[in-house]
DNA sequence: CCTTGCACTGGAGTGCGCTCCAGGCGGCAT
DNA sequence: ATGCCGCCTGGAGCGCACTCCAGTGCAAGG
């Protein structure tokens, strides 16, 4: 089975080395393995959790979270529903954002709008200065 | 013209009372105006800008960026051109905010999807564990 | 008069998520 | 043999955006 060094997976990852260590002293990830030097060989296996990591940190999970769910994955296949609720309640979280995102994103676009019109008002109206 | 307590502020903003102290210590709300003790009045101008904080805030623009907008802001009128590229700029920033958001959701509902395949899976043929 | 509440100040502290550092090791290309 | 590269460790440090604190002040209500 492939197994990949820390460069290769900070490569495929988009995580730095030093997030990596990091994440598997806290244990985020598993003890990886390592070859005779010492050095970390990470297996598909642990390639694929980080690309579950990085979807859930991308979307705003705190890390003690992704710890919970972590640990619920290391307890087995009885934690299946579980994890589930996990991922559906930050499911609903991320779309809560999303809206969140457009609703803010709206208000910079009127403002965006408003300063157009302010110099469009400008080009038709020379020397009539208007407030803010 | 109507004027707001600090209190009020808090109310309708939805910053906390130490975060606008600090945004008017940082440069972000220009010197808010005192009654007779030395407590704050907020304008109807101050909130109306706390509003646009309020956007940039939740849609990531960092405290230097909206600072340099607030400075644009005081220059005068002639910044508009300016104020209408940043905030465009940034505009686009959350447009690819929420598209990534979006991906990273589908990874999200495809491994919710997975374990639902698991368990349905394992309601059919009982007995017959996988893995992972 | 006294409490309660809201607000004031400058400065220190917090929490999160990394990020950097010094000092060292093993392997390989020149 | 000598670099140099990639990696190792434990621990310290950082940047951001607040958040909290101690000590004080005014003002209105019981």
């Amino acid at each position: 089975m492939a197994v990949y060094t820390p460069g290769q997976v900070v490569e495929e990852t988009g995580f730095s080395l030093d997030t990596l260590r990091y994440y598997e002293r806290i244990g985020l990830l598993e003890p990886i393995s390592r070859n005779a030097a010492g050095q970390r060989r990470f297996t598909e296996e642990d390639v694929s959790w980080l690309g579950m990591v990085r979807c859930l940190r991308d979307t705003g999970m705190p890390i003690a979270e992704m710890l919970r769910f972590a640990q619920l994955v290391r307890e087995g296949e009885h934690t299946i529903e579980e994890r589930i609720k996990l991922l559906e309640e930050h499911d609903r979280k991320v779309e809560a954002q999303i809206a969140d995102l457009r609703q803010k994103q709206s208000g910079i676009q009127r403002k965006i709008q408003y300063y157009k019109d302010v110099l469009a008002m400008r080009d038709m109206l020379p020397g009539c200065e208007q407030a803010s």
